[in-house]
DNA sequence: CAGGAAAAAATTTGATCATATTGTGATCCG
DNA sequence: CGGATCACAATATGATCAAATTTTTTCCTG
């Protein structure tokens, strides 16, 4: 009996010393953040229990936590799905993004350095890429990177905690916004950030965060209502 | 062996057909919120099964919630604690507050009928006795009343979400501020917000509520660096 | 011989899983 | 068309394993 102790359940993730519940929550999250699941799916216990080779209990707690954060909602009666927008929401979202989201530019913009900056231009450079290639999925990992590399700097843990449940929610129907207009029409305010950021003027960060902000939601909310 | 089948052990609550998770939460929720637990104070998941009578799983999940919620604190090395706040939280807590509440009372001013004013007020009256009296229990649960009636008019959910997490994230703290210094210093512009209210000018709505935000938040980072 | 640091044992707490129970929605028959 | 039945998914528990902390023991040094 003691030779089958050995089991090799743990399939699909081993790396780290991260327990199973913190590398669920992190498998779905980064799902969620970059739209890999669609707006409307349920999402169940037992079918991540299967699709990822562990117990029920860090799965249950994975999506706990999600659901707190906004990353996915409770159907009342034990369904969970991933969120479905609406104007409402959009509008909801654009305030809040704005304010916070600002405010951390605009902290920020002190405590950058000259080569930070130049990684923000990398990432930007490499995110006009993804735009000309049409790669949906990367221009969205690297927009994603390119704004938390920034609100990083502003030493603002809670604030930034309410910018990234923020992102967990629009996520999946971002996703869908681009797959239908393709990555052209995507605005880009990232120029004006960097421009704003070399000359260390915070004020002028933040303007250009809440443009490129509110360009970026404007057009979700158009392509949602017009479903 | 059907004999002892009829077991009694959900010996804490049993109202309601909410299930154990969503009711541990709760109750742990609302120990938070009005500073039943001490900051700093460590939380144990099996402390939890022996005092509410429920089994892991439920307790694990109110847990991963509330830390998601900023309720609580995960201290790396798997211990999970009520937070304990510093000055630079609380200067961002100030600015989170104000920016998202003022705009929750600014939505609100439209929607409040004569009677829903006089809700308000009634909450109000009952609180300044709660002050007269001592009580910072009560203080702190017709505080949170009085905000949370008043913003559930703006009809804003989202919104409304991002300010109960940071009534969470203060709940602990701002009882110990209140027990130490009596709720007679405490400051309360539940007037001026009435006042607004009355004559529907959302701006002075808004503007009445960041000063009362601005006040009860000061005292708390006086408090708290003093000690 | 006393004091203290390091090591080891014991205890406490957390993490995961397998299983039993309960509740929900769908289907099928009257 | 309405209500009983069935299948499935969620909820909850206790057992088991692993990790971390605390306590005890041991041994070395002054």
């Amino acid at each position: 009996m003691d030779l089958i102790k050995n089991k090799a359940s743990a399939s699909t993730f081993d790396k780290g010393k991260q327990p199973a519940h913190e590398q669920v929550y992190q498998t779905l999250r980064s799902q969620i953040l970059f739209g890999e699941l669609v707006p409307g799916q349920p999402v169940t216990i037992q079918g991540l229990t299967d699709s990822l080779g562990v117990g029920m209990t860090p799965v249950r707690e994975a999506i706990r936590r999600l659901i707190s954060d906004g990353g996915l909602v409770f159907q009342g009666n034990r369904r969970v799905s991933v969120p479905l927008l609406n104007s409402n929401d959009i509008e909801e979202m654009i305030f809040a993004r704005i304010s916070i989201e600002s405010e951390l530019s605009r902290r920020a913009t002190a405590n950058l350095k000259t080569q930070d900056i130049d990684q923000l231009e990398r990432l930007d450079r490499h995110l006009d890429r993804m735009i000309a290639d049409g790669d949906v999925g990367g221009y969205l990992r690297l927009n994603q990177a390119f704004h938390e590399t920034l609100y990083s700097f502003a030493n603002a843990p809670i604030l930034s905690d309410l910018a990234e449940r923020l992102w967990l929610r629009f996520g999946p129907s971002l996703r869908v916004v681009c797959g239908r207009f393709g990555t052209q029409s995507l605005p880009d305010r990232h120029k004006d950030i960097i421009a704003a950021l070399r000359v260390g003027d915070a004020e002028m960060t933040a303007k250009a965060t809440a443009q490129d902000i509110e360009q970026g939601m404007d057009l979700m909310a158009e392509a949602l209502t017009s479903v």
